[in-house]
DNA sequence: CCGTGCCTGTCAACGCCGTTGACAGGCACG
DNA sequence: CGTGCCTGTCAACGGCGTTGACAGGCACGG
């Protein structure tokens, strides 16, 4: 009786992909469940296991899919301090796009390609700068480090919960937390302006390092 | 017949956060299970629900316990700066003691009393500093996702993760990741040294932009 | 034309999970 | 002595990921 008349139709990774992006952005990354993965599809819950090994392998490509967009945009942008700009804009959009998944980009372990293509980018970018390939290589992984770990503590903190940090802050006796009473309202207010502010402070700091190199030689 | 000559003993949330971190330390962080918490303290699972609302409530107490020390290490070193690093070395300290339970570290919600004087003594720092108070938010901002973000991430990576990616690096083409596959061998070898040099980075950007905030003036 | 075999979806079941509600014993206190 | 709270027990609920046996449809070789 069950897909009894069903003559070609059939389930894909893509369409199963489409299905987790769906039911994540409705009920959370929590929400991506193997039975309501199917019965979203109209399918038996283990369907999806002729497609996907396990859990694990199905949020691995979902990740990767994540950074499709992001890795199609890198173009060159005629210096390599507006290239990386580009790439953590890209990498940055990827994990706002689907907040409830950035822990999962965080997350997964290889082979992620699209995330290769980006990485590629960032290092050729800091070596063309004039980096050592030592020097790249530890520049990068600060680079690394600083957009998944912002762009993914965004990606989780609500506008709600910053809200409840502020609350919390305000809250604090004023004469042991003086500092933090005095900031309060100001913080957690505006995470696209602290991205950029950090970027740029870390650009800076490289461009001058950059500088006083060439000024030794 | 279970618990019959029990005269005085029993639970007590700081002897089931320790099961907790014993557990977590064994078998990872998804192995802190009601139930086996209620093995390892020799007692009925559900008897934890006596000492806590909920799991949420338990893991949030396990996160500020494990500030305790970070927090408890604040001393002012003298300079803004070394605060600074004194700050961020303090934090990441506790997000490296338990691996496994960094990722709750960055997850979860107020209130934390003790991120709560890490915080305050990083703004002090900035403050004094001679930032104004927006932009003291700011970069309070930017150090708090820089330090969170690059010792979660680092918690997770293990010595064989890092192998994993450097593999993947080294076996792509040669002609369309050149970057890459030249650096593979330098990636993810000593985090440590990366998160020294990118809070130099980030610090040294502070103070250039500080001497020139008292240049104009 | 038939038979064989793979591909894909179905179904029932396993063991694990967090959490609830009713229950029971021990202790403190009036 | 009685009362009531505190804490641990127990059975049960629904949901989870995953497995293995099964069934139908199609492609292909004889």
């Amino acid at each position: 009786m069950p897909g009894s008349v069903s003559v070609a139709p059939r389930l894909s990774r893509a369409v199963i992909l489409d299905a987790c992006l769906e039911i994540a952005d409705r009920d959370g990354p929590d929400g991506i469940t193997m039975r309501r993965l199917g019965t979203a599809l109209g399918v038996d819950p283990t369907a999806v296991y002729r497609h996907f090994r396990d859990k694990d392998e199905l949020l691995r490509a979902l990740a990767d899919r994540l950074l499709v967009d992001a890795a199609a945009t890198l173009k060159p942008a005629g210096s390599w301090r507006h290239d990386l700009i580009n790439i953590a804009l890209a990498a940055r959009s990827a994990y706002l796009a689907h907040p409830q998944l950035a822990h999962l980009l965080a997350t997964v372990a290889p082979p992620l390609p699209n995330s290769e293509r980006l990485t590629e980018a960032a290092l050729g970018a800091l070596r063309t700068a004039g980096l050592d390939d030592e020097e790249a290589a530890t520049a990068y992984q600060v680079f690394e480090n600083f957009v998944v770990g912002s762009s993914s503590l965004d990606a989780l903190g609500s506008a709600e919960l910053a809200e409840i940090w502020r609350r919390t802050f305000a809250v604090l006796p004023k004469d042991s937390y003086p500092h933090l009473t005095d900031t309060a309202p100001l913080l957690y207010r505006d995470p696209e302006h602290v991205f950029r502010y950090g970027l740029d402070l870390l650009l800076d700091a490289l461009e001058a390092r950059l500088q006083r190199k060439r000024d030794d030689s």
